[in-house]
DNA sequence: CTCTCTGCAAAGACTTTGCACACAT
DNA sequence: ATGTGTGCAAAGTCTTTGCAGAGAG
């Protein structure tokens, strides 16, 4: 016999997490984050905008920025900024990236969990608690031939 | 004897730069260049800004802008972005930075010259140009007491 | 029921652009 | 002289906020 899904939130749950805030979990916050979490192509506010209003045509896009940034304060997804302004990562765990230049493509590369403090060992007077380290250059696409994709806001 | 000054711009200076693209080096915009060179604030457009004025009244902040970007274009100064916003900076070879969460002054520190495709052994399939590496943590002055000064825009 | 969340619209913050005149070369 | 650069003001882009009603717990 399949087990029934109980119904409290177990501890480590994205509602559990939610709840220990007193925040709950809304039909577009769960989509915004269900839709954020699945793709890889680090998405502005407007991208993931379009995608949640694909299966929630009535919200809004300020209930979007709304949820990414309380998302992102419970740690449930990752903000990032670059020249093309506000990201958003449903990757959480500890990984750099890759910016292809010719497509704006931003690639997750492994190897974010490597010894930051090695990096500074002369500079005693600076606490390091977290980094980031970006790359760039060109992805393999975009060296042969033209940029097959890019990301536009 | 002193030697006079040449006239002519000599190869590799700011206004031979310049001219090179058929751009001049007019007032506002020797002085804008002068002053993100002068600081290590890693400075806003509106910085700028208001440093300028004390010099040229009548700059607008249209001409600071204009001009931080056609400068960072030409590889006179360095442009940044962090979730600040636009940032500049008159240091343009290889160096990290170390961001303090506490005040949000921005240090430079050493190291950037280390060589990036190591970093990368895995990923042939990227062709990497240049990296950046950020750190974020607390600076001396914060760990002892409060932060001491933070840059607004 | 209570208190958070949402949609809508409006405001806000930052940056860019159009234009006529000024200025560097 | 010629064409780039500037100040001013206006527009543009992205993001946040106020509010009354809707919905989660």
């Amino acid at each position: 016999m399949i087990p029934k899904r109980i119904a409290a939130a177990e501890p480590g749950s994205t509602r559990e997490t939610l709840r220990a805030r007193g925040l709950r979990l809304t039909n577009p916050r769960r989509i915004i984050l269900d839709v954020v979490r699945a793709t890889d192509v680090h998405p502005t506010a407007t991208w993931v905008y379009r995608a949640v209003r694909r299966k929630l045509p009535r919200v809004s896009l300020a209930t979007v920025y709304r949820n990414l940034r309380t998302l992102a304060a419970q740690g449930l997804l990752a903000e990032r900024t670059d020249v093309a302004g506000l990201r958003f990562d449903g990757k959480t765990g500890p990984h750099d990236h890759f910016t292809c230049v010719t497509c704006g493509r931003i690639f997750d590369v492994p190897g974010g969990a490597r010894r930051a403090r090695a990096r500074l060992p002369l500079a005693p007077e600076f606490e390091i608690l977290s980094h980031r380290i970006e790359f760039y250059g060109r992805c393999r696409g975009c060296r042969r031939g033209g940029p097959r994709q890019s990301l536009t806001r």
